[in-house]
DNA sequence: TAGTGGTCTAGACCACTGA
DNA sequence: CAGTGGTCTAGACCACTAA
């Protein structure tokens, strides 16, 4: 009846997080280092950093160790505000990367979402967010081309909804959501640091205009330990 | 650079699922059973079930064994449909069980959210929500008794918006919503026949009258692999 | 290059479930 | 009561990261 063994490293580990003697973003000694501070193998061990990950305490770098985690943001993807604004707001520092942008066919599903025939072109854009330094966000976006010409010269870095209002005269008027948890695939799960299967919180939002003609499908992966989504009606 | 072990046993059990060879809600055979058929270890096979549990493609009912997961259900916090209507809406079997129901203080913040002072008395209802015979939803309700005299002896079975509205002709005008994924405490994980430390996600929803006056705390629990959540704006 | 995390073996004991 | 899942040991090899 007593507890298990990972549950009391755990407890331990959760404590010294909460004490504050582990600070945000920095790195927990060696897997086998902590095996031997709690007297115990490899196996059990990482059963404890497992839970902790769980709960969202810690995360896995792939390769690279187990880092503390920081605090969950705030946000609401029925507002489309600007990622940069919603991170600074919350007085953390936002960095944004284009991983890649290309103007091809991709995969049906895709094509039916955005309404255009099956092996038509389709703007694709995908981001790499970064709160404080440390990637949260995986972005990619699926445009019709119709409404963005020439969008693969503009400057990728900023809110592209931004760039659809001022640039295209496009606004969005209605979207629809669907939100669940999900094991990121090997591809994805490296763009963003994390070891395959690791859990995320995955985001579609499929935008129209005044009109009702689609315009954007866009795709958001987050670390499951890093948001909280925030709305008010 | 040849795919771990794991992972073909986890691709091999997961076509088994696509192709329909087993069925939802069925259970695979026994640890021993399957590491015996794919000439690995129960460390291993168990790795296998894992990543295929964080996939939502199955799931681990405490000590009873793995099961073949349902699809998610279509839900959307910001209305307040009855759970039945919006199980049966999507042509499955909604079942509510209360699991206890008492009127006295409870954790301070709590009282803090619901604009109460400390060790006043608090209405609380919580209920386990199932599809098809199976549990995925926890839900705890928190209630200012202010507004609901003789809540105890009413049939908690049912909505309580809608009992709200029609026994007490309480409205609720607006509402807060916090959404992110955790990890079940055992207490909780139990109730809903997980095991301690499974992936939940949690919505908690502050829901407030015409005045602005706080009514209700709701916290749901969901399995991690059984919910859709689906709005539109 | 030294050390790390990722993967894997071949067992074991215990508490609990279901027949 | 037989079998199950939950936990744990004491190792091992490999690919990769960081210095």
């Amino acid at each position: 009846m007593s507890k298990p063994h990972y549950q009391q490293i755990s407890d331990s580990i959760e404590a010294q997080i909460r004490s504050g003697a582990l600070i945000a973003n920095s790195k927990l000694p060696s897997e086998r280092q902590l095996s031997e501070a709690f007297a115990t193998t490899r196996v059990t061990l990482r059963e404890a950093l497992s839970r902790l990950e769980g709960k969202g305490l810690i995360y896995r770098a792939n390769r690279r160790g187990w880092y503390i985690t920081q605090g969950r943001i705030n946000y609401d993807p029925t507002q489309r505000l600007p990622f940069n604004e919603v991170i600074s707001g919350q007085g953390r520092q936002p960095y944004t990367r284009v991983l890649a942008q290309q103007l091809a066919p991709t995969k049906p599903d895709i094509h039916q979402a955005l309404g255009l025939a099956p092996l038509s072109p389709i703007h694709r854009v995908r981001r790499l967010r970064s709160v404080d330094g440390h990637p949260v966000l995986l972005e990619e976006n699926h445009m019709n081309p119709a409404y963005f010409p020439g969008l693969e010269k503009q400057d990728l870095g900023q809110s592209l909804t931004r760039l659809f209002e001022q640039q295209y005269q496009v606004r969005i008027a209605t979207m629809e959501l669907n939100m669940y948890p999900v094991a990121l695939d090997p591809e994805r799960a490296q763009a963003l640091g994390m070891a395959s299967g690791g859990a995320a919180l995955f985001i579609s939002r499929l935008s129209r205009d005044q009109g009702g003609r689609v315009i954007e499908l866009d795709w958001e992966y987050w670390r499951h330990d890093a948001l909280n989504i925030q709305l008010a009606v």
